[in-house]
DNA sequence: TGTACATCAGTGAACGCGCGTTCACTGATGTAC
DNA sequence: TGTACATCAGTGAACGCGCGTTCACTGATGTAC
């Protein structure tokens, strides 16, 4: 390691192609789809040879699976830095974090299309599922936290209030991504996310109901 | 039309090859993924030349689409059976198409990934465009019956609570389909989905507190 | 019932294309002296 | 500071492949007489 950590200048030597490739991957999925992805087009954006690829990446595989797992540490640290350690008030804390995830989602939508729509299974290597795994867990923590406080005779398994949020809060992303939303200019993600937590939290009795 | 609407037997004439092409368009998404799926391959399932397919469909993405379409008209059909017409109680109604939505989505993976994952735009035709309308049109109608049970001061917007509903049933589906929840063998699609929509119904004041 | 014919759903060969991947190579870079 | 050298990140040409699509064609089918 030089002194310089900044990206270098190119020339015969690219500098920073590894990094480089990710942040065109993720570019071009963004802007055209996760088949609009080729390792051709992500190397010819990057300047460089397909060949090229190869000394950073295994194949084509590889390099996408490495965006997703960047997506998934990001996102991990985006949620626990909205959560907090989810004091002073859990529900907001939570709160902060179902926000958190669609703008993750919808700032990120590169990320976005590599963790979920790429093809690559979350299992696909270990550092993968290690990274979704994380992101996860963050989440499931925030509802055992808020699970808490409730009497014990009204708890819900936490599992099953984690998976709740998640397929709420991953329904209104892909949604909206979709478009499917689209049509009622008076619904914004963010919105909609959160007065549906709102009211499945009103549900759980976390929420005062009036 | 001749006195056989059957299948006619096969030969130079396949007799039924338009149906046969989606038939295992939809076996090949399924089992193989969206990207699994190549004109070519349809055809060769089929048991005929790539060409042929021309002579029923414009295109790869045109059969693409009319597997979506037949997709969509599938599963309005089925929601619509499970709500019946809301009577005599709107809240088992619900649930029975709560329920109906998922097991369509895991009776259907082809037609699933066929709406939901093979990249074909909900708008790509206006055939498509409307069948999807109509499908989401019940989910709306059943929402707006709901939510009439309650007094008017405490109502939520109708396209908000379907939106809610069609994000948590959209990512319970999503999250199984990924296999991001299989690692809980003890929850199921079905229990996690009406277990949410209980909590939000509750939360809704649809279902009384306790 | 038998024959001539029009229809049109299929064939099969060909096309150009971009893909992922490989290989021997080259030349810019940083280091040792 | 200057030179020789090892390293290794890049090149560029080549490969085989399967794709979607086109075209002139062929032959099974149903119908008219």
């Amino acid at each position: 390691m030089t002194h310089a950590s900044t990206i270098r200048k190119r020339g015969y030597h690219h500098g920073s192609l590894r990094e480089a490739l990710v942040q065109v991957t993720l570019e071009l999925i963004q802007t055209e789809g996760p088949e609009g992805f080729t390792l051709s087009k992500a190397a010819r954006k990057a300047g460089v040879t397909p060949a090229a690829v190869y000394r950073h990446f295994s194949g084509r595989d590889n390099l996408l699976t490495e965006c997703a797992r960047e997506g998934y540490a990001s996102f991990a640290e985006c949620l626990a830095d909205a959560y907090g350690d989810g004091q002073p008030c859990p529900r907001a804390a939570f709160a902060a974090m179902g926000e958190a995830y669609l703008s993750f989602m919808f700032n990120n939508p590169g990320y976005y299309v590599a963790m979920y729509e790429s093809g690559i299974p979350q299992d696909r290597t270990p550092e993968l599922a290690e990274a979704a795994g994380a992101a996860h867990a963050v989440l499931e923590r925030a509802a055992a936290d808020l699970s808490r406080r409730l009497p014990p005779e009204k708890r819900q398994p936490i599992k099953l209030v984690s998976a709740h949020i998640r397929a709420l809060s991953h329904g209104v992303a892909q949604l909206f991504v979709r478009g499917d939303l689209k049509d009622h200019p008076s619904l914004t993600p963010e919105e909609v996310l959160k007065s549906g937590v709102g009211t499945y939290l009103r549900g759980l009795g976390v929420i005062p109901q009036d």
